[in-house]
DNA sequence: TCTGGGGTCCTAGGACCC
DNA sequence: TCTGGGGTCCTAGGACCC
């Protein structure tokens, strides 16, 4: 049997932890540069505010006080993630941190008779230690899983469990179709025209008729929802790419703001990369103006990928090849308003040494100077930890805040992690 | 005025091999 | 009419997820 443990909307969650004025009211969260829904709590959701819905279209309600709205927070988000995380891993051996605000669990260990009363152990000690709620859906497959946990949810029950098959039957048989695990707004689309409705009527068709007209992948998802395991709960090793992407506050035809943004991007995404220990094949540098814009004529998007000599986390060569690639795709006269940064074919470090010594000759980088860089940027990273993010940073971020760099004038505090925003009590 | 960010996996098709 | 067969590897693009 399988769990899947599910944060109740889980920004919004972590904003009320600080707020108990907000438990019973309309709140959302917004998507960076404050442009979309991206959370909302129960009573938002009656107000009719969908998610991804603009911003700028639910202001009024702001303005007439029904609705509080905050910008994302995800220093806040990533540390309530982790304590809720670790608090499930006091309860079993085999968890998949499957997103920020849900895991898969393996429920090898517990006898069928006592899942029940597990779920509900597990949801109270996560609410007690932490003050998330969350929600837990238990069944034979991982895709059963997320069906059982909607159910919960719909239900406003904490625990859902689709153990016994009639159970499942009912519940796949009120299940639609496009909430469904795996079936996006494609699929969707195409399986209703075959007038197919709900899960259960997915459930229904020949896995071998879908694997040929569709892929492996929709094979999967038939046979998960009849109870055969395809998908197994699994440890995922350190992530493939880093993207570092961000909507411009303001829109700039400016190429110095460009150039400004990508670095800014590059830098954080070798970062993150030295923090997973490791390193990138090659670089993938992107630009676009709005979508939105009316004049559809000067709509103008593209990007580039560029190949490192050999695979790196060293920020200056990074930088480096980043200003490569910009200079390559930047066209004059454009409006932009976003810009994407992405390291890609990611290598554990350690791998990397026998390459470095077998391409030696071709690089212009001498492994003296090397070495000397990775030094630096070891240092770097110490400083900035210890004494807080751009206490020591790169010139090419630029030292004054620029048009490009994002609005998010709702922020709440960093209440758990510095030390000069701790929450006071009265 | 204003419309998010960060990931994974699969397939088809081309290059190349014997 | 006839012009082999069977592999592997890589990449771009498209689907999906939260």
């Amino acid at each position: 049997m399988f769990a899947l443990v599910d944060c109740n909307s889980f920004f919004v969650s972590c904003e009320r932890l600080f707020r108990p004025d907000l438990a019973d009211k309309p709140v959302v969260v917004l998507s960076n540069n404050d442009g979309v829904v991206v959370s909302r709590s129960k009573e938002a959701k009656l107000l009719g505010i969908k998610m991804g819905e603009p911003f700028f279209q639910i202001k009024q309600l702001v303005h007439q006080k029904r609705l509080t709205v905050f910008s994302s927070n995800f220093t806040l988000y990533s540390d309530l993630s982790r304590r809720v995380m670790q608090t499930l891993e006091n309860f079993c051996p085999n968890v998949e941190i499957y997103s920020i605000d849900e895991a898969f669990l393996n429920l090898f260990h517990i006898e069928i008779n006592d899942l029940n009363n597990f779920g509900h152990k597990i949801a109270a000690t996560i609410l007690r230690w932490t003050g998330i709620p969350v929600s837990v859906g238990i069944a034979p497959t991982k895709t059963l899983a997320k069906v059982a946990n909607e159910t919960a949810k719909k239900n406003e029950t904490i625990v859902c469990n689709l153990i016994e098959e009639s159970e499942r039957i009912k519940s796949l048989q009120k299940f639609d179709i496009g909430d469904v695990w795996g079936i996006g707004r494609k699929l969707v689309v195409a399986f209703r025209k075959l007038g197919l409705r709900t899960a259960y009527e997915l459930s229904q068709i020949d896995p071998l008729w879908m694997r040929k007209n569709y892929s492996v992948v929709q094979e999967k998802t038939v046979r998960e929802l009849c109870g055969e395991i395809c998908f197994e709960v699994d440890i995922p090793q350190s992530r493939r790419s880093i993207q570092v992407s961000r909507s411009f506050g303001e829109t700039t035809s400016r190429y110095n703001d460009l150039e400004e943004a990508v670095a800014t991007f590059a830098i954080r995404a070798a970062e993150k990369a030295r923090a997973d220990r490791t390193a990138a094949s090659a670089i993938y540098v992107h630009i676009n103006t709005s979508r939105f814009n009316s004049n559809k004529e000067n709509y103008y998007s593209n990007g580039i990928v560029i190949p490192f000599h050999k695979p790196t986390s060293n920020t200056i060569e990074i930088i480096a090849v980043a200003r490569d690639a910009l200079r390559k795709i930047f066209v004059k006269n454009k409006q932009y308003k976003k810009a994407t940064v992405i390291l890609l074919n990611l290598i554990d470090v350690k791998l990397a040494v026998p390459q470095k010594l077998l391409f030696e000759k071709n690089d212009s980088y001498s492994s003296e100077r090397r070495e000397l860089e990775n030094r630096i940027m070891n240092l770097v990273d110490e400083i900035n930890q210890k004494f807080g993010r751009r206490s020591i940073f790169w010139a090419v971020e630029g030292v004054q805040n620029s048009a490009w760099q994002a609005r998010r004038n709702m922020m709440s505090p960093c209440y758990t992690t510095n030390i000069s925003e701790l929450p006071i009590a009265h």
